[in-house]
DNA sequence: GCTGTTATTGCAAATATTTGCAACGATATT
DNA sequence: AATATCGTTGCAAATATTTGCAATAACAGC
């Protein structure tokens, strides 16, 4: 079963309504291999559905980021970005001064997110976790002096 | 000499113009002990400047955040909201559910971000780190079935 | 202190994202 | 299959953030 029908079937579970929008923006967004803005997941839509709203496309992505079936990131032009869960995994390390984004591993990293876990409680949910700085191109050239 | 002359100070260093504006925006933002939106900022300057721009007020934060003096975070309520480099140093856990936010010690994290320096060259900013995923509240509650 | 250069501002318009509300339709029940 | 319930949608309006441009003013050089 494709991870979009999984996806389907766990929010009906949950109490969700399966309506004809939430699967074909759930469905373009887990075939991407990019990340989406909403204004382009609309977009893609537009040949399968002349009426479906701008405003409904916003509103199904923030249910699958609250639900966890997705991810949001700012892109490099500041508006957000979504990504589903099957994206592949790594970290995102944004350069605050270029803009650019690194992807990099996140395995060294699991023995600090189970000490978060024991400490707090808190479980970190480590898909698309974007970390930000300085690239090494733009170390070189900026010294903040504190 | 306060911190927000500081930064002033490396900012003429770096060509950029004191003006006015950005005088009373930093001084804001670094003496406000919490996070700020643009809008809260803008209206704090409104008793000593009629006149100032809320695009003023976007375009100064953007140039610090550029340049490393502030951090932007998201707030509960989706709105972006900054702080300087002088806001007590923590992890925000942010919770995707509920959206709270946990503050919590980063100092265990030290020897991932060497590791990330070493092998990307990407120097990490501690300042602010925001980790997504689900509080202890909202964990009994959510079992994502994937 | 005056002058020239050019980064920065205010303003208005553009774009991005959120929200209220009445109509609609997915789902459970019969 | 028809009905009732109530979550979801489309639309328009509100709000948040960014951007183009001409006028302004910071600052370096005289
Ligand atoms: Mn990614
Ligand atoms: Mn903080
Ligand atoms: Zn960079
Ligand atoms: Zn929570």
């Amino acid at each position: 079963m494709p991870h979009c029908h999984t996806t389907l079937q766990s929010l009906r579970q949950l109490g969700f309504r399966i309506t004809p929008q939430r699967e074909m923006i759930i469905e373009t967004l887990a075939h991407s291999d990019t990340h989406l803005s909403a204004e382009e997941i609309h977009q893609r839509l537009q040949p399968r559905s002349k009426t479906i709203n701008l405003a409904t496309v916003y509103r199904t992505l923030d249910l699958l980021v609250e639900q966890g079936y997705a991810t949001r990131l700012i892109g490099k032009d500041g508006k957000f970005l979504y990504a589903t869960r099957q994206h592949s995994r790594h970290l995102h390390l944004v350069c605050r001064k270029c803009g650019r984004t690194y992807p990099a591993e996140y395995e060294g990293l699991q023995p600090f997110l189970e000490h978060l876990k024991k400490t707090y409680g808190f479980q970190v949910e480590v898909e698309h976790l974007t970390f930000s700085g300085l690239c090494p191109d733009c170390s070189q050239s900026n010294l903040v002096t504190s």
